[in-house]
DNA sequence: GTCTATACTGGGATAGAC
DNA sequence: GTCTATCCCAGTATAGAC
């Protein structure tokens, strides 16, 4: 008895785009615990075993939708780094866009952060950490009179600023209304404002 | 042929306790992914059903883990924050004694930001992160003058630092090595500084 | 009240046919 | 490039032994 499915089939070298099309899709709606190849191949309306022809296995699938992740953020970043406003300012607004982006792409971020991928074991995500903290590295050296070791230090507390209120922000801490993206990204980027000013205070003249 | 169990089995009602201690044990070695409650029931030397008898499923055991996070967790913060230090280095202590735990209870912290564990519906996770939050609610209340609002959002910023810095910890952005620990806890702490300190100068010292 | 035996469902992965 | 068939493992549920 035939099969009907739901979609066309594909059989002309397009299954790999759509398992990560439908892969984000599938995320969103049920969460990374939700993920399987197997719902992914059928929506697709082909078997559970044809994934395997473009992906080694699932956690490849993954690492394609990190690497997706990755492209994006750090383009969305270097964006907001690159704009014409004071380096500080310029901090706190990719710090802001941060936010923003695990929000409105929630599934690419938590592919990111919370895939239980081991990022060491796919070549396309080893400096992945690089990629974006790259983003902030301009700004950061102008606030930092060109110290690139000082720099590569605000960089990370920017990074980390940011990713925690990402994190807060999708489990919750800030309430569940439309009102807790802006919310938690303009602390966040109020928060990076005070990082800067206060390095300043902690280096300056007056303290050590 | 009779079974031969590699441990004593747990006719006597420490199956919920051995449960979760194993469950530790074992995402300790696998990480998140590799939890199943199949493999802790194998490691126990009971059936698989068993541990159905003290939870209903398999997330009420992550619940249950979570719960113990929290509790060690807000436990290490509190003791931190009730030092008799500086306010503002009481807040610094306590970010680099989270990002301390984040390694030290590796297991534990994961289960509480990684678990993909939904914690609205698990009443004694709901408050999860106001318990943690609330550890350092003493001494933002002093940097902040006693403005309750403006404490709040100096322990969410507080937070996310350390939330931020202890991921980046475990993801490997610090490295691998013995060092990385230190670092990371170091630089939160001072990250946690210089956020008050710039607080500060934003709002002005000890005003509103 | 605690655990065993067992049966069902569904996902991950591979070999070989078309 | 995909399908069929198959295997193994994990989670869920329940009847019954002790």
């Amino acid at each position: 008895m035939p099969k009907s499915p739901k979609r066309e089939r594909y059989h002309h070298g397009e299954l790999k785009e759509a398992v990560l099309d439908t892969a984000i899709e599938l995320i969103g709606e049920r969460g990374m615990a939700g993920f399987s190849l197997a719902e992914v191949s059928r929506r697709l309306g082909v078997t559970v075993a044809a994934p395997y022809r473009h992906f080694a296995d699932r956690d490849e699938v993954l690492a394609g939708l990190a690497l997706r992740a990755v492209d994006e953020l750090s383009g969305v970043l270097r964006a907001q780094a690159a704009d014409s406003l004071p380096p500080r300012h310029r901090l706190a607004a990719a710090a802001r866009a941060f936010v923003r982006f695990a929000a409105e792409h929630r599934s690419l971020y938590q592919v990111l952060v919370a895939s239980g991928l081991d990022k060491s074991r796919h070549a396309e995500l080893r400096d992945a950490g690089g990629r974006i903290g790259a983003a902030f590295l301009d700004p950061a050296l102008v606030v930092c009179g060109g110290d690139a070791q000082a720099a590569q230090r605000l960089v990370t507390a920017v990074v980390a600023t940011a990713q925690g209120y990402a994190g807060m922000l999708l489990d919750g801490s800030f309430g569940q209304d439309g009102q807790a993206v802006e919310a938690a990204a303009l602390q966040a980027a109020h928060a990076v404002l005070a990082l800067v000013l206060g390095r300043d205070a902690l280096t300056g003249p007056a303290a050590g």
